[in-house]
DNA sequence: TTCATGATAAGG
DNA sequence: CTTATCATGAAC
C-alpha cells in the first residue's frame, strides 16, 4: 500500500535534521510573484532536551522571541536578521515543542524574474541572484514581517513544495564556530546557483579531509 | 585572505 | 556594557 505524506506530516515527522533538509531540497519557495528552487540546505536541530542537540543552532539556548517558530509547527518560515543586515530563512520541522529547522542557502530563480533582478542589482549573473542565505533573503523580499509564515498552509502568497531529492551533496556546514564538521548541509551537484563553502575562522582545524573522514 | 558593516541576543 | 553571531561585497 502506497502512503502519501503531506509536507506538514513529512516536516513533522522527520526522524533526523537531515530527513528534514533532503525534504526541503530540490522543492520550491514561492514568496508573492517570485518562484524559486532551492538548490542548498542546512540543517540545524535544537535544544539539548530535544532529539537533535545541536549547539549551532539558534534554539540550542532554547525557546527565545526571536526564535520561536523553530519550536513551532512545522513548515512555517523562521526568518531572522543575519550580522544586523541580512534576512536568512529557515523552514521548521518537527513536532510542536520541538526546534528544528533548515535553513535555505541558496536557490535558481524559476518565475519574477524582473522583480528579482530590481532587488537583486548588480549582480554578475543571474544564477548569483539568490546565491547565499542573505542574497536568498534579498532576491525573496524578506523581512521579519514574514516571520513565522505557513508555507503549506492559508497565507497568502507563501508556498513551499517539498523536494524530497535523492540525489545529493554534502559537506561541512558554513560560517559557523561549533559543530562546524557534522555533514549537514546539502546540495544539488551541478546548480551554479550553490555558495561558496566558507569556513568560519573560528571554528577549529578540521582533522582530516573532508573526502577522507568516514560518515555515518 | 582580511575587513567594515551593524541588529540583536546573551553574558558579565 | 561587551562580545559573538546560521553573511556579504569590496578592498587588499
Amino acid at each position: 500500500m502506497i502512503v502519501t505524506l503531506t509536507g506538514r506530516q513529512t516536516l513533522r515527522d522527520a526522524g533526523h535534521p537531515l530527513d528534514a533538509a533532503r525534504a526541503v531540497l530540490g522543492g520550491t519557495l514561492t514568496v508573492g510573484t517570485v518562484r524559486v528552487r532551492v538548490v542548498e540546505v542546512e540543517a540545524y536541530g535544537g535544544d539539548p532536551s530535544g532529539p537533535w542537540p545541536d549547539p549551532a543552532s539558534h534554539s540550542y539556548r532554547g525557546r527565545s522571541p526571536r526564535n520561536s517558530v523553530m519550536f513551532g509547527e512545522p513548515g512555517h518560515l523562521y526568518v531572522y536578521r543575519s550580522y544586523g543586515m541580512h534576512f536568512c530563512a529557515n523552514v521548521s520541522y518537527g513536532p510542536v515543542g520541538v526546534a528544528g529547522g533548515v535553513l535555505l542557502r541558496a536557490a535558481e530563480v524559476v518565475e519574477g524574474d524582473e522583480l528579482v533582478a530590481s532587488r537583486r542589482p548588480g549582480i554578475r549573473r543571474p544564477a548569483d541572484a539568490a546565491r547565499g542565505p542573505g542574497n536568498l533573503g534579498s532576491a525573496m523580499g524578506l523581512t521579519l514581517e514574514h516571520n513565522g509564515f505557513d508555507l503549506l498552509g492559508v497565507d497568502p502568497g507563501m508556498c513551499l513544495t517539498l523536494g524530497n531529492a535523492t540525489e545529493y551533496r554534502d559537506g561541512p556546514r558554513v560560517g559557523i564556530a561549533v559543530a562546524a564538521d557534522r555533514p549537514w548541509r546539502l546540495w544539488l551537484d551541478g546548480s551554479p546557483a550553490v555558495s561558496a563553502y566558507r569556513r568560519s575562522p573560528r571554528a577549529p582545524a578540521p582533522t582530516t579531509r573532508w573526502d577522507d573522514r568516514v560518515r555515518d
